[in-house]
DNA sequence: CGCAACATACCAACCGGTCGGTTTGTCTGT
DNA sequence: ACAGACAAACCGACCGGTTGGTATGTTGCG
């Protein structure tokens, strides 16, 4: 299933490249012979296997999902039999691989929707769709937690998801302005404080209504 | 002390163009022309006034400190007498401006450090004066409303602001994301939520470690 | 006058994208 | 087993518009 071959294609190779480049130096300021150079292949391979750079763009964030996508299916938060326990584990998880240089940990889709949400449209929908897909699989988990708890709170279990991925994109902001993990890291340390206090608060009534 | 002159200089236009500019499309995508033309002046003009686009960007991160300063030195949650008051007060002042099209609401120093914390030193460091500045405004009212509560909790008070400001910077990015400020609204809900279970808890045990 | 604030014209390098050609692999008929 | 046909993968020179930056005026004000 995995790796089947073990000559990768141009194409895999300069979406690999993608990864690394434009979590680096972000979409705009990377140019194409760069992307080439970086995957060892020539500009014609590129524009043989996308029509232009916003393709490559879209095709690398789809790639992004898919690498994420099995990362996170097959990290071992999800084996606690109590959902709030495997909510807690997958943002311990998040603060746990943040690690090595900034470029290595932080988020492909955040920074390129940073740049062009207002000039690519199709590339703004599939970044948001890796972001809101991601945050979609932690629903459940949150409902059932919800759920067991006996919690009927004035939010929603989609929207805590969605926020925290909202703590994680801005504490990846914060961590390439100080150039330091540990700023990213007390973020996700605080996001999973909050957590923790909303399902500790289960029978009292909600401070903000 | 404040607009002395009524004929705005070609310096004082660049500036403001660029906060229009660069938080509707990122700073590499910027073309100094386009600047200028937004600006209603020549090229000439512009770099006569900055050595080139890099001085321009600082000096944008610096005309926004300078901005955002005064916003929020006026702004009406210092009048409340409590500490505690007056940080939920920021908290909701931060929602309220929440307003308008995506790039009137959004950060230019957040949209800047994403994609030139590698490649531009100076720009990135005055990026991250600007967030951590406006950060410790907020630090003397969390001190403070800690120790009216007693409170001696496992964080520290430059920590939770820095996590305000994170909040902000990924609710952000999910409304560009999303093209929906009520994104951004959300997550600013759960930031005060958090804020108020944190001083709520006051002689509780913390549940993290 | 003299200097700072601008304008105009221009350039050399760069960059996304094109295009004709070559290599590599696969399928087919014998 | 093998040659021929064909297509997809890949190469790299080239093009034309763009871009950051410069060199040289011109204007206006003290």
């Amino acid at each position: 299933m995995a790796t089947k071959q073990i000559k990768r294609s141009a194409r895999d190779k300069l979406l690999d490249a993608a990864l690394k480049i434009i979590r680096a130096k972000g979409y705009s300021a990377t140019r194409v012979e760069e992307i080439c150079a970086e995957a060892g292949v020539t500009k014609g391979a590129f524009f043989h296997h996308f029509r232009n750079k916003e393709d490559w763009g879209v095709a690398a964030a789809q790639h992004w999902s898919g690498m994420t996508g099995a990362l996170f299916e097959g990290a071992p938060y999800h084996r606690h039999d109590d959902p709030f326990d495997r909510l807690i584990g997958y943002v311990e998880f998040r603060k746990a691989i943040i690690e090595g240089d900034v470029e290595e940990f932080t988020c492909l889709v955040g920074t390129m929707t940073q740049e062009i949400y207002g000039s690519h449209p199709e590339l703004r929908e599939a970044c948001a769709a890796s972001i809101f897909g991601h945050a979609a699989t932690l629903v459940p988990d949150i409902e059932a937690a919800m759920a067991a708890r006996g919690l009927e709170p004035g939010w929603t279990a989609a929207s805590l998801a969605a926020h925290t991925q909202a703590v994680l994109q801005g504490a990846f902001i914060l961590a390439k302005a100080t150039g330091d993990r540990d700023t990213a890291r007390d973020s996700v340390d605080h996001l999973r404080r909050y957590i923790e206090l909303l399902f500790a608060a289960d029978s009292k009534a909600e401070p903000t209504g």
